[in-house]
DNA sequence: CATGAATGAGACTTCATTCAT
DNA sequence: TATGAATGAAGTCTCATTCAT
């Protein structure tokens, strides 16, 4: 993960892309990768569209061709940074049986992508807090591996809504920890050891299955 | 706690004022109030000042006499809300020996609350997203009580960092859950009890302490 | 005048443009009739060309293709509006040789088009706001009628310019009570014996005048 | 009525008005009578409500102290000028016994204070056109006239809606005749003669009520 | 201290117009 | 010609802040 294969967002080269309509999604992406800066630096709520505009460098008037309010580019900014992270957990976890295994990889990728890359965690913990929405995205990817989890014995809660609950505030609050500089070696290890043991996991198992190997890097 | 005696804020009650310079203390008591009745519906960054004028019946001028900038002001507040707060749980844990006990009555007492009062709630969850100083000084009330969990042996865990920031993740968490009328009944004793096993207490100890009945009330 | 064969304006039948430059004459047709549904809803200031193009289904930069500006457009539509009344107007007092009873003719189908077709009086009455210029083009078709009507003997009036004023003013002011819905039964006879009143009529003549029958319906 | 004491409208000087609260009027008057200038100019919907702090010499913002919209000072606006037409009218009439004649010098005056004050005249009209209300108030005025002239026998019209439309509409005819600089000597009398022909007076007695002399200058 | 009118910077938004395709 | 993305000037509106009373 963090070696994470190129960010797409600063500046984001992509080819010419001559083609008449394809300027369109060009310009998009601008303003979408701007705007992710922008989010990294200062409260959704902070930004200015103008800003957005200067940072892209578009003019005033082009941005409301693509969004019409700030709510309608935080969630473009969140689902492009939803996709683009269930991408990459997706890929590592295509082998892994096991569903807390499976979770056990999102939250430490979670928290390592952090420490990789502030700029994005910093973007993504201000955009789940403006955008609800995303939040939920964020669940939705969590909710299979604890349920498979389950079923195979090795976590045990009674509510899935608070486990779900429980695993993203925590997850969450590393990146906030790690944003804050406040991580620690194998901070990715010692949370994910602390949300296996609240979804129920024993203590031996809680150890084991946080301190595995990712499988791609590290 | 879910009996807490009266909201102090709206309408702010306040002693008759014997001194000359007690309206001082009432006219800010009275901004508090109004800023506490708007962060409950809006955003602390989306509040204007001269809203706040309108809500506490004074001119705009005024607020100026009392707070230079929204920064000083949501702070106030953010005071204000932590101190009630700790008041509350102090008082509560008084008698309580055992630390972890006591953080199980704090978190308890917290989610309680946010169900009692969703207003408060609101502003405190939009408090601490605007002023972070916030977020420590909650760490602050927690920490004792996670030491002494830890002496007691009653909790096993590996770093204070992050066992903090999974309380507090957990429990604002929780708190978030319950604004969103995602509380299910015995919220509170659900998210303790794994916040407790998270923490490193063993299956049976966390379920008993999270489930204790709290000091008073309930 | 009622049973008008179909409003030309929406959609524009237009014959199959059998040579390639008709294709230019249909597109300026569309955009004059999108005007026109357009200045029948709003005011012409208050009608942006983009809207045009959106309602015209062509792009922005077409319609610079046919129109310089907003004013260009208005006089266009103006000069639609009016060759389409005089057309009819013209058509319907063909065989008529008393001047004061074409005058009468024009000024009730004037007010009877209004309530027949709501849509064309509401932009007829705003292009004529916007474009002074319209407002001598009505004057030039009730002018001959006023002189024969004077020369006949029918009317007697000392000023022509107050004349036609007073006819031109009562008749759209007719038509704005009309959109207003302010309209009677028999609106057009009442508003048309008043004006022939007061251009001299006996009271006699004036009412039998203004409600002879309609050469064609009614 | 030429004679009318002074325009209260160009820079009204007003006294100083030391007291506190009249500053608020004053700054009102003032955004009222820029108001009123801009408007004999241009139109109402192409005037910016920056242009009016210009030429009131305020801030922008201090505008919408005063007016949340266009339409809104329009309507001030209109009811400043209503109100100080209707005063001056309702004083020359005050001794006026017969409706038609009272009638005859509202009509009259209307036109001549438009050859005397173009500029209120412009604004008047444009108001008028732009706040749908005006119509109905300057109607309000003439409707006491026109009963009182019906039942004393001078006048003969069957419809009162339609006779209002017609006075009124023939009157800011001639108002916007007079703008146009398409005035006759007597054009008020000439109007006047032919709007109580319309309404049903004889020849002789329209003639000669229109050319009462007006009670103060004439 | 309290008041609230006035200020003016700055953000938002629209739209006529251009221009590369 | 038609297209429609981009532009940027201009207007709308808000709000933190000041200041005379």
């Amino acid at each position: 993960m963090t070696d994470r294969p190129a960010s797409p967002r600063p500046e984001s080269p992509v080819e010419p892309l001559t083609r008449g309509h394809k300027k369109r999604a060009r310009t998009r992406q601008g303003l979408l990768d701007a705007a992710l800066r922008l989010f990294s630096r200062q409260d959704v709520a902070a930004t200015a569209l103008q800003e957005l505009a200067t940072e892209a460098e578009v003019s005033t008037g082009t941005i409301y061709n693509y969004f019409r309010t700030r709510e309608e580019l935080a969630e473009a900014v969140g689902l492009a940074l939803a996709s683009e992270f269930s991408e990459t957990i997706t890929e590592l976890s295509e082998g892994v049986s096991s569903g807390a295994q499976r979770l056990a990889i999102g939250v430490r990728m979670f928290i390592r992508q952090a420490q990789a890359d502030p700029q994005w965690a910093s973007a993504l913990v201000r955009v789940i807090h403006f955008d609800r929405a995303m939040h939920s995205k964020l669940a939705g990817y969590v909710l299979n591996d604890l349920r498979a989890g389950l079923a195979e014995g090795t976590l045990r809660y009674t509510d899935e809504g608070i486990a779900l609950d429980l695993v993203v505030s925590a997850a969450t609050g590393a990146m906030r920890a790690t944003l804050d500089g406040r991580a620690i070696p194998d901070h990715d290890v010692r949370v994910t050891e602390m949300i296996l043991l609240a979804l129920g996991a024993t203590a031996a198992k809680a150890k084991k299955i946080a301190a595995l190997p990712l499988p791609q890097g590290d």
